[in-house]
DNA sequence: GTCTATATAACGATAGAC
DNA sequence: GTCTATCGTTATATAGAC
């Protein structure tokens, strides 16, 4: 992330951006609540006072970590809109978020299952804009209806990317195997 | 690692499955990392020395925990084995998945995505071994294609029920919809 | 089986110097 | 922006009495 960037509409340092980074990688690979601010601040080589001059609280730093891969969904999201027709974007979606799904692999589920986290999300507006968007665009429907299967088809996505029976199947099969379930989840052919 | 309290046929004490029990209900509303043993001996009306009588350590109690929703699962998988044809079988199996999912809400996601257990879990046999009969009555056969449909379909489920956009759906709701799209997932009618 | 009491360590968080 | 030093709290875990 270069400095002066911007994500979620807040400017970010370089030294934040550093923190957010190697939390992400902490988050992923021992959950958030098994993540201290000491392994933070040890994984990039400072103090913890250094991280608490960036961020006031843990929470924050979850919240941030959060919003960078909101960031990325939304990202891939404006890349399919961007598409000429209907049918193109929701390839492009469905495509980008399995990438986005299996090089992060642990995160997103140890962020979406993360109880605070969780709590948060469920009365954030701009997280409920996005993902009705993106299941308007996966599903070409606004609906109770769509809302579900687009949130089972997210759920399904990213859990299977990190399920126990699953770790030792290699990046590539996958990638096929999970956009070809998730065609047949949406009923599309292919 | 761990060593876990045992499954299903040895006989477990009150005092254990009062642990269990209270450690269960904390785990799905605060997640593992969230939940300490002053917590859960609080919540049983005991001392941290008392919880620590029955389980050595606190992966014990995860462990425990973990098992006894496994045995869940495996009850209702032999309750599906029982019926007189594969068919039958099936929809008992999706129907008691989903009636178990519904009933936990929280707490399946929050233990499948608990880092320490999701690896546990990797190399528990027993574990492996229940997900290939129930994957092997869901899907019709035993390969590794349907082992990823199977682990997609029950990560679809066991997120959904604890996604942010569908906490205001009412359990009824939520069981026709989650079925339905089961349903369509596995290529079934209906 | 449960208690009181305690050991030891880590936690989140803050103050103030540089 | 980073440091040292520290506060107050909580964590896991143990020892020994009842």
């Amino acid at each position: 992330m270069v400095e002066g960037a911007v994500v979620g509409g807040t400017p970010v340092s370089a030294a934040k951006s550093r923190i957010v980074s190697a939390a992400t990688a902490l988050f992923g690979e021992h959950g958030v609540g098994g993540t201290s601010l000491q392994m933070i601040a040890d994984a990039i080589g400072v103090t913890k006072a250094a991280v608490y001059h960036q961020f006031k609280t843990k929470d924050e730093i979850v919240i941030a970590v959060a919003q960078a891969e909101l960031a990325r969904v939304a990202a891939v999201l404006d890349s399919a809109v961007a598409q000429p027709d209907p049918m193109a974007a929701r390839e492009v979606l469905l495509s980008g978020m399995v990438d986005l799904a299996i090089a992060r692999r642990h995160l997103e589920s140890a962020l979406t299952s993360d109880p605070v986290l969780n709590r948060f999300f469920a009365q954030h507006e701009p997280f409920l804009t996005l993902m009705d968007r993106l299941y308007l665009v996966l599903l070409g429907e606004d609906s109770p209806d769509a809302r579900l299967s687009g949130a089972m088809l997210t759920a399904a996505i990213g859990g299977a990317v990190m399920h126990p029976m699953l770790q030792g199947l290699d990046d590539a099969a996958l990638r096929a195997q999970l956009l070809r379930l998730a065609r047949r989840f949406l009923g599309l052919p292919g």
